[in-house]
DNA sequence: TCTTGACCTTCTAATGACTGGAAGGTTCAC
DNA sequence: GTGAACCTTCCAGTCATTAGAAGGTCAAGA
């Protein structure tokens, strides 16, 4: 099949398809007399491995990783396990960050009027020191 | 004041000052006669508000909407708060996200022990379907 | 057989918000 | 007057694509 039909099988873009290939994390795809690109299923499984990771939020550079893995038959779960954890400790680090914005942000927000009036609390508090006043 | 010194007393970097003033966000500094540029108390007070700003996530071209609201004595604290509500409606949407993949990534991690052997619930899930198994 | 249109190719450049580094100019204390 | 610390501009790189241009290929229908 051509790199339209794997694109649409596998849910990640042409681009995108052309995009891995380029930077090694997929293999370079056979040719046909014309040069096009050529996939079968197999290549279409991985490709949705790729972007099933990705979702996750997993870096092209840990996909390339976790697709080793998943090729290595050898491989232990206790090497997969430990990068899915470094996963979810980042994801929490972001959802703090974010979590704390939010509140400063909301602090800041309930103090507004919100009116035609000028004054207002958020300004001042991004004017304020470095920090946010809390 | 050398920028340098502003950086140092606005917590932005004397790079990404330069960068700001290239993009626009804020007005290209005085210089002296070697082409130095120069900076004053007011100036350090700008950055120290785009970098809290920045710091709560707002975009550059947000900063830029927040800094001009705050440079206007007229403005209505209502068209900050809107800005500031946006600003918290996009991270409750990455919070979101964020705490998805955590629950679809910990959910295949309970599943897998993690150990020598190579069965791995994870790279089955990433390589299920197209959405993890749940 | 020719044409049309869908599909494919490569390449460059843009995104956002910086950061790194090279090559060279300025300032100031000693 | 010299050396270190600081500054200047400019180009390139980061990450993971995406947009778009210019052109080649393929299959079906007239």
């Amino acid at each position: 099949m051509n790199i339209g039909a794997a694109a649409r099988q596998s849910g990640v873009s042409a681009k995108t398809i052309r995009y891995y290939e380029s930077v090694g994390l997929i293999a370079p795809a056979d040719r046909t007399a014309g040069g096009y690109r050529v996939y079968d299923r197999r290549d279409v499984e991985t490709l949705r491995f790729v972007q099933q990771a990705r979702s996750l939020g997993f870096s092209v550079e840990e996909v390339s990783s976790l697709l080793a893995l998943w090729q290595d038959r050898q491989r232990s779960s206790a090497e997969v396990k430990a990068l899915a954890r470094r996963r979810v400790e980042e994801i929490d680090r972001k959802i703090a960050e974010l979590t704390e914005m939010r509140a400063t942000l909301t602090h800041l927000m309930e103090r507004c009027h919100g009116d035609e009036r000028p004054d207002c609390p958020i300004l001042t508090g991004l004017a304020g020191s470095g920090k946010a006043e809390r």
